[in-house]
RNA sequence: GGCCCUAUCGUCUAGUGGCCUAGGACGCAUGGUUCUCAUCCAUGUAACCGGGGUUCGAAUCCCCGUGGGGCCGCCA
């Protein structure tokens, strides 16, 4: 049968009241597989209804680390700009006494809450002025319900709750300021969303939608709550775990595709041995039943290992213009472009994260000042051994051409030498007068990297030592 | 405290009653390759939270504990 049934379509509505963190990044993720995979549409929603805490720099953060991800939408709201509409859907309720003015003031509200806490009760506010009708104070749904509330939770299965626990809920601080579940609600209607992909931290707010949904007559979604992101003590992620904003994995040099596979890992799983995935692959493999029910912690080593594996991937060039801006950021922003080329070949089995290309970056920028203990393999050698090596080496790499000075041909040159003597006793030295260091890519590496010109001083400055 | 969610190696996970003497990956350890570092390869390390049921048979189903987590805002 054809489908009559209609399009999916799932939101992401991240609040504009911070860097975008790595949770929310992976709840926009799991909402983008689901309707790609469904080839529906998601909506991105900024929730800015809180003016004091809202600002536009978060909001551009937001779209830009989602657009670095290779995230897509297909609609963009802003609350903020729909007020004419929750204002609307305020008054109908009020019209009709499914809500009222709250006058209750802070205080009286904080001691009733004490109360309750100190007599061990559910703290919630049944207002016993629902009918004065006042027209001042805080909005509250009208809330009588005593049938249990229940959702068939996608992932969870079953949830129920007792809505007598609930209290009448609040709803806006006043006509032209609605709150948080009563715009859901009705921006999700308005939306047309099939389907609610959010955090367990939200399902306790569920039930409150559920009966804002009813009140104003509305279907409602079908829901599917994530596990959450832990920190290494099994909390939920949050600052004090450290970096948690998706802007700081991205200044790290961590690559989009990396951090994609490894949040849509965080909680979900093919269902086979395969770990690495494009997100076009992952939209392809995507289902909410691989989903996992608890939480998982964010580990930094596995982000990091799938982050070596998309760079082993790369090509010497696809590599060189990813450091490019890592280049520059190191003030090494001249560096003629073949040698970054060579550099990029060099160093991509040794580098977990873009910007560890600082840590040897100096190997192939400048001559380098050594103890000259160091030069000595196992600290066996003398000083005339070691110099006769380098000059024998350096008379075989003097005639090789600027043009055949790769990785191949110098290995090809120079290891008969270094075989006969004992490859220890020649590239050891050699290695050290070319990087002036204990642990340093190997000598033919270097070489290749740095040029027969600047290779051949090197080795003169460590002969005239 | 109340309500709700949850429970397999240190971590991410496979497992939907027998194929499990529980598989993979990260990490870690050891060995090999090797002038050092890294890569690569091999091997190893390490888990079904506890107790009751149900069943011929439970990691898998049920119950009760316990542990962990989330939420209890005129934030979202």
């Amino acid at each position: 049968m054809e489908g009559k049934s209609q399009k999916i379509r799932t939101r992401f509505p991240p609040s504009p009241t911070g860097w975008l963190h790595v949770g929310n990044a992976r709840t926009a993720l799991f909402n983008y597989l689901f309707s790609r995979h469904a080839n529906g549409a998601l909506v991105l929603r900024i929730e800015d209804t809180d003016k004091e805490r809202s600002r536009k720099e978060f909001e551009d953060d937001i779209i830009e680390q989602l657009s670095w991800l290779g995230l897509t939408w297909d609609e963009l709201y802003r609350q903020s700009e729909r007020l004419e509409i929750h204002t609307a859907y305020l008054r109908r309720l009020l019209e009709s006494g499914k809500a009222f003015y709250c006058a209750h003031t802070k205080e009286e509200l904080e001691t009733e809450y004490k109360r309750q806490v100190g007599e061990k009760a559910t703290p919630r506010h049944v207002c016993d002025q629902r009918d004065k009708g006042g027209k001042e104070g805080i909005i509250r749904l009208r809330n009588d319900a005593k049938t249990p509330l229940l959702f068939s939770d996608l992932i969870r299965g079953d949830i129920t709750f007792n809505p007598e626990l609930l209290g009448d809920i609040s709803i806006a601080r006043g006509l032209e300021s609605p709150l948080y579940n009563f715009v859901v609600v009705v921006d999700d209607a308005e939306m047309r969303i099939t389907h609610v992909i959010r955090g367990e931290d939200h399902i306790p707010n569920t039930p409150k939608q559920m009966l804002i949904q009813q009140a104003l007559d509305f279907v409602a979604p079908a829901y599917a709550h994530l596990p959450l992101l832990l920190g290494a003590d099994r909390s939920k992620l949050s600052k004090r775990h450290g970096g948690t904003a998706v802007r700081d994995y991205h200044a790290v040099g961590y690559l989009p595709e990396a951090v994609v596979n490894f949040l849509a890992l965080l909680g979900w799983n093919p269902g086979t041995d395969r770990e690495l995935f494009m997100l076009e692959e992952l939209v392809k493999e995507f289902s909410l039943e691989k989903v996992q029910k608890a939480g998982a912690v964010f580990n930094e080593e596995k982000l990091a290992w799938i982050n070596r594996a998309y760079m082993r991937s790369l090509s010497p060039e696809q590599l060189a213009s990813k450091l490019a801006p890592f280049l520059e950021q190191a003030g090494k922003s001249g560096m003629p472009s073949d040698v970054v080329k060579r550099m990029a070949r060099v160093e991509a089995s040794r580098l977990s994260r873009l910007k560890d290309i600082e840590q040897n970056l100096a190997i192939y920028t400048e001559a380098p000042a050594y103890n000259i203990n160091l030069l000595s393999w196992k600290g066996t050698q003398d000083i005339a051994e070691i110099k006769t090596h380098l000059a024998e080496v350096r008379k075989l790499l003097r005639d090789i051409m600027e043009g055949e000075f790769v990785l191949e041909i110098l290995e090809k040159i120079l290891m008969p030498y270094a075989a006969a003597h004992s490859k220890g006793n020649v590239l050891w030295p050699l290695r050290v007068a070319l990087s002036g260091r204990e642990a340093s890519p190997g000598p033919f590496e270097i070489m290749y990297v740095i040029g027969k010109e600047e290779t051949l001083k090197r080795i003169d400055n460590a002969l005239q030592i």
